[in-house]
DNA sequence: GCGACAG
DNA sequence: ATCTTGTCGC
């Protein structure tokens, strides 16, 4: 028998639904992120990432797993719902956490690792999306995202590979990763259960010939509805 | 007080 | 995130 993901009752605990209510909690789960690396095996991973629909009133989340190794992946979900909060910096996961969860439920099997779209510990608070999901689910978890929202770093070299320390208030809080020669760069953040050190080799392990690791991008083509057409066949 | 600001 | 066609560059 699979071993369902199960989602917890509420990722907020008792919110009183405010701003300043979101920021408390987030000082109080992100003393419980783990900064280092823990999962015995990792054979499974997942994406997820989220889309909208109706002029955004309604939230799609889409859960991809993969095998490590051959990067394919083995199982799809997609979950809609209607969408309960507005995008505030700072507290995207309260926007985009709750349909994540229903979509990584419904895949057959738990993954020993999940790639996030969005910030890890590179947040204000210390707790981005990723590192959010990874404290209620108590999964390992990585952000990687396409923008910074805190931080400085160096200048960074332009090759694939290359990356740089991504430095907020004095810490070293994620990586700015070049996955491909020439492209943007992602910003590569720990969730939860996974070290600053890791995060980008893990990411990196990932990467084929596009610019997102394949659990980001497939999890952002299928909530983004970018799928079935289009894109070059392997060859 | 003035910007900056994941998706 | 999303609204949207063709186009420039590797």
């Amino acid at each position: 028998m699979p071993a369902p993901f199960v989602a917890p009752d509420s990722p907020f605990g008792d919110w009183d639904g405010t701003p300043a209510g979101a920021r408390l909690l987030q000082r109080e789960l992100a003393r419980q992120v783990l900064l280092q690396d823990d999962f015995p095996v990792l054979r499974l991973v997942a994406g997820v990432d989220v889309g909208f629909e109706e002029a955004g009133h309604v939230t799609r989340a889409a859960a991809v797993l993969l095998d490590v190794e051959t990067l394919e992946p083995l199982a799809e979900r997609l979950v809609r719902m209607p969408t309960s909060m507005p995008y505030i910096p700072g507290l995207l996961s309260f926007r985009e956490l709750p349909a994540v969860l229903h979509a990584l439920a419904e895949l057959p099997q738990v993954p020993d690792l999940v790639f996030c779209d969005g910030q890890g510990i590179a947040h204000p608070l210390r707790l981005g999306i990723a590192a959010h999901l990874g404290v209620v689910s108590g999964l390992p978890t990585i952000g990687v995202a396409k923008k910074i929202l805190v931080g400085t770093h160096a200048e960074l070299g332009p090759r694939q590979g290359d990356q740089v320390d991504l430095v907020y208030r004095g810490d070293v809080v994620g990586t700015v990763l070049r996955s491909k020669d020439r492209v943007r760069p992602l910003i590569v953040s720990p969730g939860h259960r996974v070290s600053l050190a890791n995060a980008p080799r893990l990411v990196m392990a990932c990467v084929t010939r596009y610019r997102l690791p394949e659990p980001t991008r497939l999890a952002d083509r299928l909530a983004s509805r970018r799928v079935g057409r289009g894109g070059p066949q392997p060859g």
